[in-house]
DNA sequence: AAATAAAGGTTGCATATGCAACTATGTTAA
DNA sequence: TTAACATAGTTGCATATGCAACCTTTATTT
């Protein structure tokens, strides 16, 4: 072990230990997809997550806050996945301001061919933690994260 | 609460959980250095952090293992804090192929300085969360990212 | 009603980072 | 010993993303 993993009071920080586990459990999923020649990047898959739950679609400042990034970048991101067909924009009717983004059914069809592929590869990477172990880690990031938004303006 | 947050299978999982309170995190950590006009990025932190605890220094190389990035992408980040005097390049005798890279004087100093601002950031943001909490919190993230390093090649 | 402010979205700029190709040096095998 | 292979680091290219400036539309103020 390296001698900057011991002995270090943030190491009894979550700081460290969620970025890097964040990070390593990204380049996984990316494999995943890779190894399955799925054409989808982990942002991508996420988009297409909220808006396969959300059918009416989701105004885009709304997903731009509900995934946590700015507008400019959702706005690329939407870009690129309204080339690939997988959502599309529509102007709001009640606030010409806004568009609607919502799911194509190649968008829908392509979430529902990645999503058992997902479940079955996160689950080999939770394998040997507990269902009572994952309630905890779940609840305890919870707790951070509304920390967070506390402190964040 | 939006709709895409509950009912899903995925969000019994960590991978939701794991990204988006990372992300948050890390833009927290983020503003505290702005706020404090500490002139660096959480990335350039994480390396000062263990060059600071390793003062021999550490092979370029060893250290994209332990940061978790490729080599081209330390090459670039050894390059902009060279450049602001944090760290220096230091040609391996043993081996020309190899740099060793010290954390300098400045990087030193910089890093005791920003050392208590994070961690009071961190005990902020950790408000709530028992001792024990926590150690169940890293032990499941340990077990996971050594799940992780087991199935990526 | 007109003027000002705020909100949603896009674009330019700067930076970060991964992959692949490349150079230089070391190691291994024939 | 020389040829083939492996390793360390750098660079070009592509993409991702944040910030600030900007335009358009809506809300608020006077």
């Amino acid at each position: 072990m390296h001698p900057s993993i011991i002995n270090s009071e943030f190491n009894k920080t979550i700081a460290p230990w969620l970025g890097k586990t964040s990070k390593m459990l990204n380049m996984y999923i990316l494999d995943v997809f890779n190894k399955n020649n799925i054409q989808l990047t982990k942002q991508q898959w996420v988009v297409l997550k909220i808006l396969h739950e959300d059918t009416n679609g989701i105004i885009q400042n709304d997903l731009a806050c509900i995934t946590e990034r700015n507008k400019a970048s959702l706005t690329r991101l939407i870009n690129v996945m309204e080339k690939n067909n997988l959502v599309t924009r529509i102007p709001f009717k009640a606030d010409s301001r806004k568009n609607v983004i919502q799911i194509t059914k190649k968008g829908d069809e392509l979430f529902l061919k990645t999503k058992p592929l997902l479940l079955n590869s996160l689950d080999i990477i939770q394998c040997g933690i507990t269902e009572n172990e994952m309630k905890d880690l779940i609840s305890i990031l919870a707790k951070i994260q509304n920390n967070l938004k506390k402190h964040t303006i």
